[in-house]
DNA sequence: GGATCGATCGGCT
DNA sequence: GCCGATCGATCCG
């Protein structure tokens, strides 16, 4: 199994995005493995981009999105709930790619225990529940998911081809016309775990 | 120091 | 479909 590099992640996000899908995300977690192929993803590039993070400019809490591709962005929402991005395109420039949907592959019995035994579909099909499924948090924030000691990465998946892809509008942003209608979710169409 | 609010989820009506 | 949970980053004073 060949792991995504960073040359892969430190390209137009767009594209990046596009091809995130069919890949398969691994966790390790004490050398068993967690893991899932990507179903679903949104990009949010640049500070222009009234839905990111870094729109207000470079802060504390997104510090991570202006730093090197292939490193991870993890964030807290509502208090109580984790989000994965994975950082995208050149140092210096803040973008990056939200997973919202895994379909389950490894450690399936594992990821129902941490989360409430709930169905399949359950899982992983949300962007918190993919991270309480596969023990993701904060402590995450700033990982490199190209390092060769890495806990979270990407392995190269299957290929999915154009006409299983489909686009939209993100999910649950806030911002002006631009942000609430550029289709920058990418998904693969009728599959099961995207969410909603 | 204090108020505000969010790239969500799950339970309830 | 609606609403509450829960907390840290951010912003204002």
């Amino acid at each position: 199994m060949s792991r995504l590099e960073r040359d892969f992640f430190a390209r137009d996000t767009l594209v990046v995005a596009r091809e995130l899908l069919g890949q398969r995300l691994v966790r390790l977690i004490g050398g068993t493995r967690l893991s899932g192929y990507i179903v679903e993803v949104e990009a949010y590039i640049g500070e222009d981009d009234q839905a990111s993070h870094a729109h207000p400019g470079r802060t504390a809490r997104n510090a991570t999105m202006y730093g090197p591709a292939g490193y991870a962005y993890v964030y807290l929402i509502y208090g109580m709930h984790h989000c994965l991005n994975i950082v995208t395109d050149r140092e210096g420039y803040p973008a990056a790619i939200l997973l919202r949907a895994l379909e389950p592959v490894e450690g399936i019995a594992e990821m129902q225990t941490r989360r409430g035994h709930r169905p399949l579909t359950q899982l992983t099909s949300g962007p918190a529940r993919l991270c309480q499924a596969l023990a993701i948090d904060r402590h995450l924030d700033g990982a490199d998911m190209c390092a060769p000691e890495a806990q979270l990465f990407v392995e190269r998946g299957l290929p999915v081809p154009d006409e299983c892809v489909a686009t939209s509008p993100r999910i649950g942003v806030r911002g002006d016309e631009r942000a609430l209608t550029v289709p920058w979710r990418f998904y693969v169409r009728g599959n099961s775990y995207v969410s909603r």
